[in-house]
RNA sequence: CGGGGCGUAGCGCAGUCCGGUAGCGCACCUGGUUUGGGACCAGGGGGUCCCAGGUUCGAAUCCUGGUGCCCCGACCA
């Protein structure tokens, strides 16, 4: 039936705050979704969002997660600014040539009104900068250009810094939180007096990353290193997560990268060693952005809505009342008053939705919109037998329980919700990584079932470009724990010692 | 950067072909009835029709030139 999107838009937004299906417009259903659910919206800026406050509170709970995981393996926050000149900029070669495709310039410092037009301002000619600022892509070039004046010996090293900064990266296509010109994150930079310190080190963020994924987002990832074609511009090996989404399209949520010695090459970083011999100094740097909210999003959700994982859920329980008089909403705030205060005893974040101008089927469709994990509901029935409606946001199941088992209960259920919503991914996951031993057979997996598809493949760029080219899957990695087993390309029939994974991805 | 679409009330859109007082749904405000899965009735408020110029007695509508955003592709952590 070639009905156009513009048809279907209709059909939905007519009728108040639905989303469309996921599987009749998957594209679709994420950016209502991400609209409906007050997430984000696009700004007046091309390709930049608004996160809004309940978007970015899910962003505070994961920054808070991840905070404190950084802290705990030894980092430090810090903060660069958001200029680069564009000398330092270029000093690394191949990350200055991997960027410079999609840097913001900043050229001149001043505007002035515009005699031409009325009450319009121009860029003033004469406020031209003698050096132009690159806004930052990423920051290795300010950080390392500073490391440069903190180290002098092996007893300044390592360092261990973070920083939570914005960064601009003009994209040419954006979707919210997945690809946006403006996005936020996090970007790791350490320095190290050893090369195998700073393996460790890439390796170790990486397993942070992994931990956060699966036991925060309650998403199951792969992880793996990148192909040379896929690594980071400046870095020796790349380190991904990789993680699947509900339409079978692979995205990564995560990087660490080992820059090996280039960076400290490149701004002459260098420390005298315990020997006294002048060595250059070994760096890292890892990130995670705002995609996550995306791969969050993706992971997870339904055709009702956002389904969060409780732990990063801003709101944990929500509690409509049903009533019909304001004596009846009194003895109902009562029990909720007593049922809130010992759920936030246990840290939880409670909201009770007491507004008298919503119907109970109007919030209840509304909470689910926004995924909280769970609700209760309490009306006349439940006063009288001293119960309440407990209902979990994954499964849309349903019971009654008496009042005083809610506060036991709902730790309980929240740990459940939990568990099960990464077992359901993990679940989808595994099913969706997929053994072929021929090309044809790869091709068949990425159209008909999509997901990770697990091939031999020869190690050349060549056959890697050429397998992008023709079904525009990539690598997404080679899992760390792959084992060594004798085969052939899918694609040349070359000799292999190892599969990687292939995927169409984000 | 190529192809397409769209800029009209807070949101989603109709009206544009064929010029003549700017409309509909949702949302909003007031009053009432409702409330265990997206309530109903009555009344009401709100718009430089993206911008600039032109044609015309008269432009959301026709002409010219801008501009912004979205979608698809190419590119890309």
């Amino acid at each position: 039936m070639p009905f156009s999107k513009t048809v279907i838009r209709n059909n939905y937004t007519s009728m108040g705050k639905e989303i469309p299906a996921r599987n009749e417009d998957y594209s679709l259903w994420y950016n209502e979704l991400v609209k409906k659910a007050d997430l984000a919206e696009h700004s007046e800026v091309r390709g930049c969002m608004v996160i809004k406050p309940y978007g970015y509170s899910i962003w505070e709970k994961m920054q808070q997660a991840l905070d404190k995981m950084f802290k705990d393996t030894g980092h430090s926050n810090a903060y660069f600014p958001l200029f680069v000149p564009k000398s330092l900029f270029e000093a690394e070669e191949k990350n200055a040539e991997g960027f410079a495709k999609e840097c913001a310039i900043v050229t001149h410092y001043r505007l002035k009104t515009d005699p031409e037009h009325k009450g319009k301002l121009m860029v003033d000619p004469e406020a031209k900068l003698e050096e132009e600022l690159v806004v930052r892509p990423t920051s290795e070039a300010i950080i390392w250009n500073t490391y440069k004046k903190w180290i002098q010996s092996y007893r300044d090293l390592p360092i261990l810094v973070n920083q939570w900064a914005n960064v601009v990266r003009w994209e040419m296509r954006t979707r919210l939180f997945l690809r946006t010109a403006e996005f936020l994150w996090q970007e790791g930079h350490t320095a190290h007096a050893t090369a195998d310190e700073a393996v460790r080190e890439t390796v170790q963020m990486l397993d942070v990353y992994a931990e956060f994924a699966e036991s925060f987002m309650a998403m199951p990832v792969i992880k793996g290193r990148k192909t040379d074609s896929e690594r980071f511009p400046g870095a020796v090996d790349t380190y991904c997560i990789e993680a699947m989404m509900q339409d079978g399209k692979a995205l990564q949520a995560g990087t660490s990268h080992f820059l090996g010695q280039n960076f400290a090459k490149a701004f002459n970083v260098k420390f005298t060693s315990k020997e006294g011999k002048l060595e250059d100094v070994w760096g890292t740097s890892w990130g995670v952005s705002t995609r996550l909210m995306g791969a969050l999003i993706m992971a997870h959700s339904d055709d009702d809505g956002l389904v969060l994982p409780p732990k990063l859920a801003p709101i944990h329980v929500v509690i409509v009342p049903i009533f019909k008089s304001d004596e009846e909403l009194k003895k109902i705030t009562e029990k909720v008053d007593q049922i809130s205060a010992a759920l936030r005893k246990q840290g939880y974040a409670v909201k009770f939705d007491n507004r008298d101008t919503h119907k109970p089927g109007f919030k209840f469709a509304e909470w689910e919109l926004k995924g909280v994990p769970v609700r209760l509901a309490i009306g006349p029935r439940d006063l009288e037998n001293g119960t309440v409606e407990v209902a979990r946001r994954d499964t849309k199941e349903k019971q009654v329980m008496k009042l005083d088992e809610v506060s036991a209960a709902v730790p309980r259920l929240l740990d459940d919700i939990q568990q099960s919503i990464y077992q359901r991914a993990l679940g989808y996951r595994n099913e969706h990584i997929t053994k072929v031993e021929t090309y044809d057979e790869l091709k068949k997996v990425l159209d008909e079932k999509g997901g990770f598809v697990s091939a031999h493949w020869d190690g050349t760029p060549e056959t890697e470009a050429a397998i992008k080219e023709e079904t525009k899957a990539t690598i997404r990695c080679i899992p760390l724990d792959v084992k060594e087993e004798a085969g052939k390309c899918v694609y040349s029939g070359k000799p292999s010692n190892k599969r990687v994974l292939f995927a169409r991805a984000y």
